[in-house]
DNA sequence: GCCGTTTTCGGCCCGACTGTTTTCAGTCG
């Protein structure tokens, strides 16, 4: 049986082969069909065998005929053509900075090169230097190209990566450039960055350029042009600035915020409507008159759309939605009144429960919810049931002497079978309940499914934690029908975590989506270890907003009664 | 290879920077 997603990806393999063959405008046809396809609810073969193949967007006579091939004989006879013309290998060497289809081709052609291994011996064997249109420079790049790709240099979390910027962009203010973003991915707050992208508004440029490649944490400038320039850090983060004027701020804010998709809808709209849009502004066609720049906003009302807030930018269907101004009221930062997913020193945290509730405070958070770990967990010192219950009566009297909310939960293992680690008559005496799946990890597919149902069917679970399991660029999701899971927690009233842990950010933002989709709302935890991690708040609200939730979809927006209310509610 | 509110042919998003050139191709975002 062929899905979708196999067609799918057939015609991206076809779009990679277009690229080494020099013909970017087959390569997007191809790309372009491939992600309908994808993006499409319903089977490929329904539409076929109604023909209306030619119905989907991107598909015409020549991509249709080849979808009949694959579905009926399972292959495609021209690919198979196609894939004996070009080594696999040759993808993986683009995957090296400089590197891209022209010139994977040509070291293929004249060299004999099909692989990373072998553009590496080409490179130190000085064999690239001497092509025509190459050169010693360019072959030491590549040189460092390869150790960086093998170096798994690859993408940073975004916990890592904001830092860093916020850093450099406090570095830029200090030296005088008022006008200073963060843009990119990292503006979206997509949950990995490849790079820090930022931006400056300033009428001196050069200015701007030689206070950002002096910035004292620069191990090396990379590229240094008049508007814009990229260096490396010390800790090896590559940073890009770009300046524009102060007129093109907003348009520039726009176009390198991304994503990428997202700006290729933005401008053939532009284009649709008679305008051209670039970094430096939008401009009427003919006359060339600029009637947008300087505010963001500006460029998004002139073509017919609410303004978008950065998480959105993905061409999910945002352009769509604020055409029709019914963009989501997406939760804010400020709207959270409490983290549910917080270990002190009763187990592995490094805060005691008196301190952790400093915080809250300090923070203006109206309560706090504590949850430590369970009995099995050994290597987290779970707590077993008699400490649990002294800690509930030690919550109790802190609330009491501080007049501060304490909700007391747990983080409870979810065990193999799908049981609970502390028995019925334990958890009762809680207010809530996290349950976590930490081990026995490496289930089939409908063994965690199992798993998974028969927690949630436990009226003491509350929140699913950390629903996927993934650990970013470590660890795989579990094996999971999770749209099951989604659906039976929407169905009882059991919560979905968005659990804020750098690696983690789980839900992340498609699970999110996912779950108000099917109707189940979420809770937001930063799985804080200690004090500082309770500032991780942030990334979970912003992966929120990535997955287009409101206040009303997100529990940690609610007063404590209502908490309360959610959480009785699922136990009786 | 697809597509049509300037088009059934001739477009397809756009500009900066590097390294190699002597006017530009390739790559990147």
């Amino acid at each position: 049986m062929m899905r979708n997603s196999d067609i799918a990806s057939v015609l991206f393999e076809l779009a990679e082969i277009m690229d080494l063959k020099g013909d970017v405008f087959k390569r997007n046809a191809y790309r372009k069909a491939a992600q309908s396809i994808e993006d499409l609810d319903v089977e490929v073969s329904d539409y076929m065998s109604k023909g209306k193949l030619e119905s989907i967007p991107g598909v015409g006579k020549a991509i249709a005929r080849k979808i009949e091939e694959l579905v009926q004989t399972g292959g495609l006879r021209s690919l198979e053509e196609l894939r004996a013309e070009f080594p696999a290998g040759i993808m993986e060497m683009m995957k090296v900075p400089d590197v891209g289809p022209r010139t994977a081709v040509t070291l293929y052609r004249e060299l004999g090169v099909s692989d990373l291994e072998g553009l590496r011996k080409a490179a130190e064997g000085h064999r690239i230097r001497s092509l025509k249109g190459f050169g010693v420079k360019r072959e030491e790049n590549i040189l460092r190209g390869i150790e960086l790709v093998q170096g798994h240099a690859g993408r940073m979390l975004l916990g890592h990566a904001l830092p860093i910027a916020e850093a450099v962009v406090r570095h830029l203010r200090s030296g005088g450039m008022d006008e200073v973003s963060v843009a990119g991915s990292l503006r979206r707050w997509k949950d990995t960055v490849g790079d820090i992208d930022l931006l400056v508004g300033s009428d001196n440029p050069g200015a701007a350029m030689d206070l950002f490649t002096s910035y004292e944490l620069v191990a090396a400038v990379i590229s240094k042009g008049p508007t814009r320039s990229t260096v490396r850090l010390v800790d090896g983060t590559q940073v890009d600035l770009r300046a524009v004027p102060r007129s093109s701020y907003g348009a520039a804010l726009q176009y390198f915020t991304g994503s990428k998709e997202h700006n290729v809808v933005m401008r053939r709209r532009a284009i649709q409507q008679g305008y051209r849009l670039n970094e430096y502004g939008l401009f009427r066609r003919g006359s060339g008159e600029m009637v947008a720049g300087g505010d963001e906003d500006d460029i998004y009302r002139l073509l017919g759309l609410e303004p978008i807030p950065p998480e959105l930018r993905e061409d999910r269907g945002e352009i769509d939605a604020a055409e029709r101004q019914r963009l989501p009221e997406l939760v804010r930062e400020e709207d959270i009144l409490g983290d549910f997913h917080v270990h002190t020193v009763l187990s592995d945290g490094k805060a005691t429960m008196r301190e952790v509730v400093a915080e809250a405070v300090r923070r203006g958070y109206r309560y706090i919810g504590i949850t430590d770990h369970s009995s099995s967990l050994h290597i987290a010192h779970g707590l077993q049931a008699d400490d649990l219950l002294a800690s509930v009566e030690e919550a109790r009297q802190l609330s009491e002497e501080l007049g501060f909310p304490i909700l007391r939960g747990a983080e409870v293992d979810i065990m193999e079978d799908g049981s609970l680690d502390y028995s019925q008559d334990i958890l009762e005496q809680l207010d809530y309940v996290i349950g976590s799946v930490h081990s026995h990890l490496k289930m089939g597919r409908e063994e965690m499914t199992e798993r998974i149902l028969t927690a949630l069917s436990c009226k003491e679970l509350n929140i699913l934690g950390h629903p996927s399991g993934r650990l970013i660029g470590r660890r795989e999701p579990y094996q999971v029908d999770m749209d099951r899971i989604l659906e039976e927690a929407a169905r009882t009233g059991a919560l979905l975590e968005v659990n804020a842990s750098l690696e983690r950010m789980d839900l992340n933002d498609i699970g999110c989506r996912k779950a108000k989709e099917l109707g189940a709302k979420v809770v937001l935890g930063t799985d804080s270890h200690w004090i500082e991690e309770l500032d991780y708040m942030r990334f979970a609200v912003h992966t929120a907003r990535r997955g287009w939730l409101e206040r009303e979809d997100v529990v940690n927006t609610m007063p404590v009664e209502k908490v309360r209310e959610i959480f009785r509610k699922r136990s009786a």
